[in-house]
DNA sequence: TCCCGCTCGTA
DNA sequence: GTACGAGCGGGAT
């Protein structure tokens, strides 16, 4: 998977006001200050910011501003812009609206006190060539195009005649490369900066001199040869200020950046700032196309149209108007038809599918038909796998499933033609065991977790709803419901034509809604970073299953079907007598009525509690009723979760179980798994971890776990800031430890068991309540040991007060690598509702950034194996910061070695973290050896 | 037959 | 205190 090179573009802001002034008529704003050149300035920012996404657009932006009039350039010339004019009158007022501006776009303005914004340009320049990115100036600053390099990627944009600056620009411009610009502006000086040069000396000469002897040293080494004899005198009697002018026009490229480079990231440009700016200076042009009530589809691309369907943030954004007509939709019977609707989309260069089946599970399903659209209102269903709904019921008329899939391929694998769908995963399966690789893809449902997670359901018929208002035919309606349910493949063709058509019909129009967001809310980077490509990844790793030994869980059913009964009889006599003891409401009547045992602790809805931490108290007080059931439900969760269900899921056809991993699942990014839920396989008893020896390799084989080590607190020290943190990974100590030492000032087993309880306490958005009664101690110590660990770790309580004023502001985090997280929530009134808001927030981002890294790594991995010579590696689950493998015996060593520098380097190249990731790698013959 | 709350397995 | 999914009991339907 190949990463699509950042692209930094630097806006010279200084000098850009000073143009627009000059070019643009003098317009005031509503307060009646002049305002021409912000509007120009506005209106610039505007168009290089929606070109994010574009081919060779901005994915990172800044604008460089002049902080001070004096830099070490007067130190070396006092005269240095001595004799430049004071500004104009109507430009003053101008310049902080520039800043004011910029923040409206939430794009970042450095200014550097002692650097001009020339000098601060090549320093990030110079940054963006060192980690590989591009970088576009946008200026047409002649000094500034010394920094000019094809080869690094790096140019200038003159947005005032939408000019590319290059090398061969600037040979036009100087007669030489970039790299002598400083030597030919050294000749010439310059009257505005008042550079002197050398008398007598302009473009052309310097341009002659240059070109014939090399560089400025050159020329006035070997100004003796020089035949002109004013030219010779000048350049003889100017010499020490040509050197000077050599050194005034040299850009400084090493002073360390005031901002990284990471955090210039660019995420779209939230809506509400920019609109109250926009209100507030009256720029009303600007702001119909904001506040303007136009749907994203109506034909623009532009950031704007969407912002403009966002009022606030995190408020959903207003239906848009559409007309379904199922009348059009087609049954697809004939080759004609089916050719026709290829040419179509071949000739669209998009088309949306939908592929319906005889049942939910994709791996074991069979193709009942597959819907195209191109354009709205435009659908088609072509079945190839109905079936009569009896034996009264023929079948019908329809192409054959061979004959349609040969004919679709070149058009799923076209890499010129768009495939769009709603859980592309899905179809993506069920057309991958017909051999189709579906590529280009998006996933209508990726992109709408990308933007709107946390506040929508991402399910097609949700979505139909929330951004139309149209409400789809339902599942239920053709297939009817419960015991009568029928499976797709028996829907009547007229029927499945109107759901399976319309299906793709709203997924091409949610398309066209959603595409353009991406891009104006800063979806784009994760969803192509990192979720988009996922897809294939994780499709992959459903099709391959994970090999059960179903005699081993059979087996250990047994047993503990034996021990289960055996503890029942004893709870029953501990309880006098026989009750359902998996009803925690018979339990607790048993054990606070029958029983008459005290201090029963009652929750919600009135009834005793009897979860663990209950069930432990009264074991401890010597109950024994309470010591059996807390045996009993270990090995009946045991039992019904694990041993049982899991044989039931072994597919006949593999012999392997096959999960299903949901992109959509967790709010923060995470995956989650489900039909089994392969994540939550026990492993922290001696008992439970039984259940994980089932998980076997092929013969031949061993399965081998690569595990991120502390990757949640690493993130948060790399993003709190923690320099204790960060240099106690860095040299890998103890990290409970280390946090025992500084909060308590000595390491033994209770300090550093209470630090990691900290350390987790921290990530999951710290209250003294949950602290003190997790550690078992009073509110006041509780909170005691946060202030102490917030006095320790400032960065921390730095990181909980932005990532809250920011959650508060917008209604979002952000990870690392942006994807965002809405939290409705936060401004609840219930304080309850909000607390908990507050929490998952402070979490979101680092839980996030963890998924965001595990995910990278998971798009990379099976190109890295390939590359290795280790293709027959496979990649079978993720837990969340562990992927487990299947590798041929043999191949173990060089296998880890892959895995682990793929998931170590997870971040890069977008990100440099200020730790190390740690991956730790086992194996053996199944997973349970494997840690 | 469906849905909710409880409990408990994981990171 | 974060993030999930599954099985069960039991009441509503």
């Amino acid at each position: 998977m190949a990463e699509p090179q950042n692209h930094l573009y630097l806006v010279d802001g200084s000098s850009y006001i000073f143009r627009a002034y000059h070019r643009l008529p003098p317009l005031t704003n509503r307060h009646g200050t002049p305002a021409g050149a912000v509007y120009g300035y506005t209106a610039m920012l505007w168009k290089l910011a929606d070109g994010l996404n574009k081919a060779d657009g901005p994915t990172h932006m800044a604008v460089i501003l002049d902080a001070s009039s004096k830099s070490h350039r007067n130190a070396m010339y006092d005269q240095y812009k001595a004799n430049r004019p004071p500004p104009p009158d109507d430009l003053v007022p101008q310049f902080p609206l520039i800043r004011t501006a910029t923040r409206a776009f939430s794009i970042p303005c450095i200014e550097e006190e002692g650097l001009e914004a020339d000098d601060i340009i090549a320093c990030y320049v110079m940054a963006a060539k060192r980690a590989g990115w591009k970088a576009t100036i946008v200026s047409s600053d002649k000094d500034l195009m010394q920094l000019v390099d094809d080869e690094a990627g790096i140019d200038m944009l003159d947005t005032m005649n939408d000019r590319r600056i290059d090398r061969a620009y600037v040979e036009g411009k100087f007669g030489v490369g970039p790299e002598k610009v400083g030597d030919v502006l050294a000749l010439m000086g310059d009257s505005v900066d008042n550079v002197p040069g050398v008398p007598g000396v302009g473009p052309k000469t310097a341009t002659q001199l240059i070109q014939q002897y090399g560089d400025l040293d050159k020329v006035l080494a070997s100004v003796g040869e020089i035949s002109k004899p004013k030219l010779k005198q000048n350049l003889t009697e100017h010499a020490d200020n040509a050197r000077l002018s050599r050194e005034l026009v040299r850009l400084v490229c090493d002073a360390p950046l005031p901002e990284p480079l990471e955090d210039l990231a660019l995420k779209g440009i939230p809506p509400e700032p920019l609109r109250e700016f926009l209100e507030d200076q009256g720029f009303k042009s600007l702001l119909n196309r904001v506040g303007g009530s136009r749907g994203a589809s109506s034909g623009g691309n532009s950031p704007v149209d969407v912002m403009a369907s966002r009022p606030a943030p995190s408020t959903p954004a207003e239906p848009e108007k559409i007309t379904v007509d199922r009348t059009q939709y087609e049954t697809v019977t004939s080759e004609e038809a089916l050719d026709r609707w290829i040419a179509e989309a071949r000739a669209r260069g998009l088309v949306a599918i939908d592929t319906e089946t005889d049942c939910i599970d994709c791996i074991i399903a069979n193709l009942a038909g597959i819907s195209l659209a191109t354009e709205p209102n435009r659908a088609c269903y072509i079945p190839v796998g109905h079936i009569g709904q009896d034996m009264l019921t023929e079948t019908p008329v329809q192409l054959a499933k061979d004959l349609v899939l040969a004919k679709l391929k070149p058009l799923l694998e076209d890499p010129a033609v768009l495939k769009i769908a709603h859980n592309l995963k899905y179809d993506w399966v069920m057309l991958a065991k017909a051999g189709i690789a579906v590529a280009p893809y998006d996933d209508t449902l990726v992109m709408s977790f990308d933007l709107d997670a946390g506040r929508s359901n991402h399910g097609l018929d949700d979505l139909a709803k929330q951004h139309f208002d149209h409400e789809c035919i339902a599942f239920k309606s053709v297939c009817g419901t419960g015991a009568k349910q029928i499976s797709f493949d028996k829907v009547p063709l007229d029927a499945a034509t109107e759901y399976a058509a319309e299906d793709a019909d709203i997924c091409l129009r949610l398309w066209q809604r959603l595409k353009p967001r991406l891009a104006a809310e800063g979806g784009n980077r994760v969803y192509e970073m990192v979720d988009r490509p996922l897809v294939a990844s994780i499709g992959k790793m459903e099709r391959r299953g994970i090999k059960v030994d179903r005699d081993y869980l059979a087996q250990l059913s047994g047993t503990f079907a034996t021990e289960i009964a055996a503890l029942e009889e004893k709870v029953f006599e501990a309880a006098g007598g026989p009750f359902t003891i998996g009803s925690p409401a018979q339990l607790g009547h048993v054990l606070y009525e029958r029983l008459g045992l005290k201090g029963g602790r009652k929750g919600k809805s009135g009834q005793y509690s009897t979860d663990v931490t209950e069930l432990e108290r009264l074991a401890g007080e010597g109950v024994d009723a309470a010591r059996l059931v807390l045996d009993w439900r270990q090995l009946s969760k045991l039992k019904s979760t694990y041993t049982d269900a899991l044989q039931a899921q072994i597919n006949p056809d593999t012999g392997r179980v096959h999960t299903s991993f949901s992109l959509s699942g967790a709010q923060t990014g995470r995956l989650s798994s489900t039909e089994p839920n392969l994540q939550n396989i026990p492993i922290r008893t001696e008992i439970g971890r039984k259940i994980r020896d089932a998980f076997v390799a092929e013969p031949g084989h061993v399965l081998l776990s690569a595990d991120y080590s502390q990757i949640e607190l690493r993130l948060a020290a790399h993003m709190a800031d923690v320099p204790q943190l960060k240099e106690a990974f860095r040299a890998g100590e103890d990290i409970h430890a280390m946090t025992a030492e500084e909060l308590f000032g000595t390491v033994d087993r209770d300090t550093r068991g209470k630090a990691k309880t900290v350390n987790f306490a921290i990530l999951y958005g710290i209250s003294s309540w949950g602290l003190a009664g997790r550690l078992g101690i009073p509110r006041e110590e509780g909170k005691a040991i946060i202030d102490r660990y917030f006095s320790r770790f400032p960065g921390i309580r730095t990181y909980i007060d932005d990532t809250l004023a920011f959650v508060r502001e917008h209604g979002f985090t952000r990870t690392l690598f942006g994807r965002k997280t809405h939290f409705p929530n936060i401004r609840a009134s219930n304080p309850n509702f909000r607390a908990s808001a507050e929490r998952a927030a402070i979490n979101a981002p680092i839980q996030g950034t963890s998924a965001d890294l595990i995910k990278r790594a998971m798009n990379r991995m099976d190109g890295a194996l390939a590359e290795a010579g280790l293709g027959d590696v496979r990649m079978l689950l993720q837990v969340h910061d562990e992927l487990l493998f299947e590798v041929p015996q043999g191949q173990e060593d060089a296998a880890a070695k892959v895995v682990r520098s793929v998931m170590a380097a997870a971040a890069e190249p977008a990100l440099t973290l200020d730790v190390p990731l740690d991956v730790e790698v086992g194996w053996g013959a199944h997973w349970g050896a494997a840690h």
